[in-house]
DNA sequence: ACTATTTTGTTGCTTTTGCAACAGAAAAAC
DNA sequence: GTTTTTCTGTTGCAAAAGCAACAAAATAGT
């Protein structure tokens, strides 16, 4: 990401100042927080790895969205219309930092440095949230398997510098991601290697045309 | 919307107190900005409907999202990857604060009335975008139509308090923002009504289940 | 190092979705 | 009030995506 400001010194200068932040730690696979309940609780990822996933009726799974570290999450951000389970779950070992909060300003009684520092920055943490989302629903209405995975490799490609880039998840998360069947998408990633659009090796993936 | 300020008063009392906020009036089917050049331009949409709208190299039309007033919108929330069109239509008569501005914090060097408020109020405005794109995301990320339609109607009868509300477009229109063929969308809307699962007059909808 | 679990790659079959095309209804333009 | 345009509703057919199931490979757990 392209912040303005130093993250891990933000983290690191506040992370005890205020009473109503807290620090944790989560392992792999266990629940960060949950959105049905309204907490009034709203997240910043300061390690590791996390996704937003949702458990329909049908027992099918949905990454709806997908954290790395400075990512801002948790409730507030969301309405929930449906009665389906929505976690956040750690992909890796994560350290969060947990905030509680009374009024959408994000003042402290207290007014303590942190609460200061938060109000400054907050609007470019969310703003780049609005930016990854909007990324996030131009992939989402792509008409076909090929043109999303396209889409979404141009996007790495384009964040990476680079034609050749590591997928952040693994095959079975990006179906999930990309809300298309596993096999669909690998069938289709098998047509698109055939026809010579991208090349992969695992993970890694080139594309080849211009 | 649910904003803890008056946006009307808040436009009026600062529309024309900033050389650096323009207020400019478009007619239906008009653009009133287009993504592709970053001009770091910032809208809000003050009366009337408009659309983000992508057209892809295959002609096909997609509403990414949809504004209604004190929507905020304009290119700084998007990172364009694709070189698809994108474009903000008028569906109606609007009226927009177009707010062309240097950097994130929303100062101005002249620390001008609107920019105090506006940096004030920012954070909220933009975090119900995010609500928004959040359940946008939700929406697109169902498996079929049926869900899609199905879990749309959900948001406008929670939104509406009522099992029976009006479509706020077109059915077209709909199908282009819930990103599937219309006359598919015709054809599950039809099993929809078969099944009782939902009543259909014109753009009035209303639900039939619990 | 061995075992258990998850991920990858693949396929045949079914279901859903998209495409194309058209007629009638409704809305907008004149 | 008439004409033109857009929107709705429908269908047959083609294409794409989903489902189920399985073996091989890779990864994680002990």
């Amino acid at each position: 990401m392209n912040l303005s400001f130093n993250v891990e010194e933000f983290i690191k200068e506040f992370e005890n100042s205020c009473n109503k932040v807290q620090k944790k730690t989560f392992e792999k696979n266990e629940v960060i927080t949950s959105y049905i309940q309204k907490r009034n609780q709203f997240c910043i990822l300061i390690t590791g790895n996390a996704d937003l996933v949702r458990y329909d009726l049908n027992g099918n799974r949905t990454i709806i969205d997908h954290f790395t570290d400075t990512d801002v999450f948790g409730e507030v951000f969301y309405n929930v219309t449906t009665n389906n389970e929505l976690l956040v779950e750690a992909r890796s070992k994560c350290e969060v930092l947990i905030y509680s909060y009374q009024n959408i300003h994000y003042k402290c009684k207290q007014n303590c440095k942190f609460h200061q520092r938060l109000s400054e920055y907050l609007p470019e943490l969310i703003l780049d949230k609005v930016t990854s989302l909007n990324m996030r629903v131009e992939l989402l209405t792509k008409r076909s398997t090929r043109d999303k995975l396209l889409g979404y490799f141009n996007l790495l490609s384009t964040r990476n510098l680079s034609k050749t880039f590591k997928l952040p998840f693994s095959l079975t998360d990006l179906a999930d991601y990309l809300s298309v069947d596993r096999s669909a998408m690998m069938r289709e990633l098998k047509l698109l290697k055939e026809e010579n659009f991208i090349k992969k090796n695992g993970k890694m993936i080139t594309l080849l045309y211009k």
